[in-house]
DNA sequence: CACACTACCAAGCAAGCGCTTGGTTTACAA
DNA sequence: TTGTAAACCAAGCGCTTGCTTGGTAGTGTG
C-alpha cells in the first residue's frame, strides 16, 4: 500500500482496503466492472465475500449505495495520486507525462477495476448522485487543464486545451479494453506513446 | 437517405428504416442509449412505438436479438460508406481524414446512438454473439490499420500501427461523451485536429 | 453477570421482469 | 367471397430482483 493511500486511510476519507467493507467494495469493483452493474445481483455481490445476499444491508444501505462508494473513494485516491505525482515533476512536458501516467495507472493497476467501473456505469446512479461525482471528476479534471495551458504557453502544444484533454480522456480510457500490463508495452512506453499525440 | 445506405436496403442487407421493423430498431437504439439496455424494459420500448409489449415477439424472438441487429446493421452501414469514402481519397493522409471524418460521423449522425450501443452495451450479448460481432468489427477495423499502414511507408506516422488505431479509437469513440454537432465546432474541424494527433 | 453492539443468517415479500398464449383485426390474393 | 398470413392485443405465468424482517452468535464493557 502506497504512502498516499495510508494517508487516505488513516485519515478516514476512504475505507480501509482491509476491512469488511473494503473487501466487499473490492468484490463490488470487480463484479461491476466484468459484468455491469445492472447484470450483477445481490445474491452475487454476497457470495462473492462469503455472506447471505440480505446482510449486504447492514453494511450498506442500497445496491446503489455501493456503486456509489466504490466510485467515489476511486475519485479521491487518484486525485491525491495526481497531485503527488505533479509534485515531483517540473516541466510542462514532465507534468503532462506525470498525468498521464497517473491516469494510465489508475486504470491498470489496483483501482483498475472501479475505474472501469466509474467510466461505464454512472447511467445507473441517480441523477442527484451523478451531479455529486461530476463534481468530484471536475476537481480532477481541473488538474489537467492547468497544466496543458502551461504546456501551450511554453509553444509544447498546438491544440485547443479542452478539445486535446477530451481526446487524451478518450485515448486513455480505452486501453482498458486493449491494454495488458503483462503483454510486451510498458506502462511506461505506452504513456510515452500517449505523450507523443499530444506535443509536435 | 444517402446513397450507400439505399442500396443496402434494396439489396437486402439491413432494413428499411421506414418499415415497421425499422423504426422499431430506432427506437431500441435511442433507449438503449439514453438508458442502457438492462434498464430498458420490453413494455418500455413496445410503448416507443406504440405496441404492446408481447407484440415486440412477433417482430423479434428475443430483447436480446432487438439489441444483436441493432448492432449489426449498423457495423454493415459503417463499413460500407468507409469503403465509399475511401474511393475518393487519393495519399494516405487523405485517406486517414476520411476515416476519421468517417467514424465522427457514424458516431454523431443517424447511426450515432446505435454507435453508442454498439461501444457501451455488448456485454449484454450471449458469448456466440459477441463473437460474432467481434468479427464483423474485424472487418470494419483492417481498413483502418491498411490505411494506417500505408501512412506509415509515406513517412507521415510514428507511431506503431496497433497502439496508434488503439489511441484513436478511444480518442473518436470518446467524442459521444462531449461533442455536439450544433454547437461551436464543426465535425469537419474535429476531425483536422484529430488527424494532428496522429501524424507529425 | 447483564447489557449493548456488531455482524450475520434464514426466510420470504412485493414488484418488476422477459416472454407466452389464445384470440382478434387487417390486408390482400385467389 | 373466401382463405391465409401478418400484425397486433389482453392477460398473465413463472421467475428473479432488491430489499425487509425477526432472530441469533460472538465480543467487548460497566
Amino acid at each position: 500500500m502506497d504512502a498516499v493511500l495510508t494517508e487516505l486511510v488513516s485519515s478516514g476519507k476512504i475505507t480501509d482496503p482491509q476491512s469488511a467493507k473494503g473487501r466487499l467494495m473490492r468484490a463490488a469493483a470487480h463484479l461491476f466492472k466484468t459484468k455491469g452493474y445492472e447484470r450483477t445481483t445481490v445474491r452475487e455481490l454476497g457470495a462473492a465475500v462469503g455472506i447471505q445476499s440480505g446482510s449486504l444491508f447492514h453494511h450498506f444501505k442500497s445496491k446503489e449505495a455501493i456503486l456509489l462508494c466504490v466510485m467515489e473513494e476511486t475519485i479521491i485516491i487518484n486525485i491525491a495520486r495526481m497531485h503527488e505525482a505533479l509534485r515531483h515533476a517540473n516541466t510542462a512536458e514532465e507534468k503532462l507525462l506525470a498525468l498521464i501516467t497517473c491516469e494510465l495507472a489508475s486504470i491498470h493497476t489496483d483501482t483498475g477495476e472501479a475505474m472501469g467501473v466509474l467510466v461505464y456505469e454512472w447511467r445507473s446512479l441517480g441523477q442527484d448522485k451523478q451531479k455529486y461525482i461530476l463534481q468530484l471528476r471536475d476537481e480532477y479534471e481541473s488538474l489537467w487543464l492547468t497544466t496543458i495551458k502551461e504546456g501551450k504557453r511554453e509553444g509544447l502544444i498546438e491544440h485547443d486545451g479542452f478539445i486535446l484533454r477530451r481526446l487524451l480522456t478518450g485515448a486513455i480510457g480505452w486501453t482498458t479494453t486493449w491494454y495488458r500490463p503483462d503483454g510486451d508495452i510498458t506502462l511506461d512506453a505506452l504513456a510515452e506513446q500517449t505523450l507523443k499525440l499530444a506535443i509536435k
